[in-house]
RNA sequence: GCGGGAGUAACUCAGUGGUAGAGUGUCAGCUUCCCAAGCUGAAGGUCGCGGGUUCAAAUCCCGUCUCCCGCUCCA
């Protein structure tokens, strides 16, 4: 039933225009997609929610939208060129690929024991590792005895084996080149010229490297760095007081080892990030503040708000840059996983940039009289995560009862302030000026900022539940009373009821409706 | 990256070497006064892509791309 959820909710993604697959008619993209006509009012409410709750509805945070592409510099000093940068090897007798720098040490030459997950891996090993490296071993059940670690100090974590690939570096940054100059041109001229003659490894990686990196520059991984990096102008410009936040929100572009579970995880996402500066001996009320918080707004828009919950880190797994994080977790269809992280970053950011970037980064406390590098809490939500999550929140199925039988009804109960169209109308049948009626409700719906949408496509069943499966909180329809007493009547998605207002009440009514909610 | 599964109409899927199908959906018209309605008609397919075998390939073989599941990895 879960594996089953996914596949319902990423066909009605695309059967009913939210999510499609990035250029599809192509073969796909790997991990790339795009939002359609419902996926993008969706996304958009989402973070339009966003922006109002952490920007709007406070006098302590401000904006920011950054450029994408910024000084290499900047990924230098928050760590992520060689944080992102990983050495990985692939073993070559179990297929493990592993991070060099984490694998078992071993001193070079010294004997070590494969060991296979059973006696069948292990022949097949015995005869590989024969054939390939030409070295014979003695085997003993899964086991392999008299191997001899080579140059390199370590061995495969998962077999043992120090047979394996070169180290290869991943570079979880998406790369480019600044300016119109190619600079593949001026690299081909000299290899045709036999400066590459003789070089090899290090060297040749180094001489490589110094055609591209006056023009390499990287797509962010993160939109944090740029609210480090502007908070000078930004607390100087608007003359704010510790503590005070920036809030951003944008792509994010990494190129992730593993991509998985349709929009969850992907190489170009969209996040919704605040930094919240405060004074040193205060952040820790401000990560609990704000944990509180974030897990109240998600819970804010569930249906279940069971299935979220706060995950707090342990040492081993804090980032470079943290001191404590927290992590609101929903219970996807594949188990619990992270939705946003709340961190406590310290002053390492901004201390960094100052160190790289030459330019004193401090707040100066009027009252107190004093300087101090502020502390930094972050809460740091996936904005398509996001969406991934109200989806499945809001995918509900019921079996109800109808003229041909028990059928079921697909209903995405998805909150009103989320749910793409906000309110469907319709004329009951297309005659005696109802279709009039309806359009004219519309028009005064779509003046008050009211997405709307008109439909008097086949039978008034069929609206209903087209509208019930895009997640449209209300349905207003036009019949014969309308004509006679000027009511419409009102249904609710949730529990399919109706009752009757004035036409002219209409508008108004879903107002309300829509600012309760 | 490894292992497993899958890719045929917009969706769900049938089709094991011989004329490409069904249900749902979509569109047009008629009908219809409230919850998958009825009637009539219509549109829509490079069978993921490329190559091979064959008189003949959706079907067999090779390669490749993409998606899903598990592992691994990752903030």
């Amino acid at each position: 039933m879960a594996d089953d959820l996914m596949q319902k909710i990423i066909s009605l993604c695309k059967r009913r225009g939210f999510v499609f697959q990035s250029s599809e008619i192509y073969g796909g993209l790997k991990s790339a997609y795009d939002y359609g006509p419902l996926g993008v009012e969706m996304k958009r409410n989402l973070m339009n929610a966003w922006w109002r709750d952490t920007v709007h509805s406070r006098e302590d945070v401000v904006g920011l939208d950054a450029s994408i592409i910024m000084h290499p510099k900047v990924w230098q000093a928050s760590g992520h060129l060689s944080g992102f940068s990983d050495p990985l090897v692939d073993c070559k007798v179990c297929k493990e690929r592993f991070r060099a720098d984490k694998a078992p040490a071993v001193e070079p030459g010294q004997e070590v024991t494969i060991e296979l997950a059973d006696k069948g891996r292990a022949k097949a090993a015995l005869t590989y590792i024969e054939e390939q490296f030409g070295v014979t071993l003695k085997r003993s059940g899964r086991q392999l005895n008299g191997a001899k670690a080579g140059d390199r100090p370590y061995v495969c974590p998962n077999c043992g084996s120090p047979f394996m690939s070169d180290e290869r570096n991943f570079n979880l940054m998406f790369r480019s080149f600044y300016g119109p100059v190619d600079p593949m041109g001026a690299l081909a001229s000299a290899i045709e010229s036999g400066e590459f003659n003789g070089l090899s490894g290090a060297d040749l990686r180094q001489k490589l490297d110094g055609f591209t990196k006056d023009s390499t520059v990287y797509l962010r991984p993160e939109t944090a760095q740029a609210m480090f990096v502007q908070y000078a102008n930004i607390q100087q410009s608007m003359s704010l007081k510790i503590p005070f936040g920036i809030a951003q929100a944008g792509k994010s572009f990494r190129n992730e080892i593993t991509v998985e579970h349709f929009i969850f995880r992907s190489c170009e996402f969209e996040q919704m990030e605040m930094e919240f500066f405060c004074e040193p001996g205060t952040e820790d009320e401000w990560f609990e503040y704000w944990k509180e918080t974030r897990m109240g707004w998600w819970k804010k828009f569930a249906n279940n708000p069971e299935n979220f919950r706060v995950r707090t880190h342990e040492a081993s797994e804090l980032a470079h840059y943290a001191k404590g994080c927290y992590d609101v977790e929903y219970r996807f269809p594949w188990g619990w996983d992270e939705l946003e992280g709340i961190a406590n970053r310290t002053d390492y950011d901004l201390k960094k940039h100052a160190e790289h970037s030459g330019s004193k980064i401090e707040y100066f406390d009027p009252v107190e009289r004093k300087r101090y590098t502020p502390y930094v809490i972050e809460p740091a939500a996936g904005a398509t995560r996001g969406v991934l999550t109200y989806l499945c929140d809001a995918y509900h199925e019921e079996q109800v009862e109808g003229p041909k039988g028990t059928d079921t009804r697909v209903v995405l109960k998805l909150h009103p302030q989320l749910a793409p169209v906000k309110v469907a109308v319709m004329p009951l049948v297309k005659k005696n000026g109802m279709p009039e009626k309806a359009r004219a409700l519309v028009d005064a719906l779509f003046r008050r900022g009211i997405n709307a949408s008109y439909d008097a496509q086949n039978a008034i069943g069929k609206r209903y539940r087209r509208h019930d499966e895009i997640g449209t909180p209300w349905c207003l329809t036009i019949d014969g009373e309308t004509l006679e007493d000027g009511t419409i009547t009102i249904r609710d998605r949730d529990t399919m009821e109706q009752r009757r207002i004035p036409i002219d009440d209409a508008v108004t009514e879903i107002e309300t409706l829509l600012r309760s909610e």
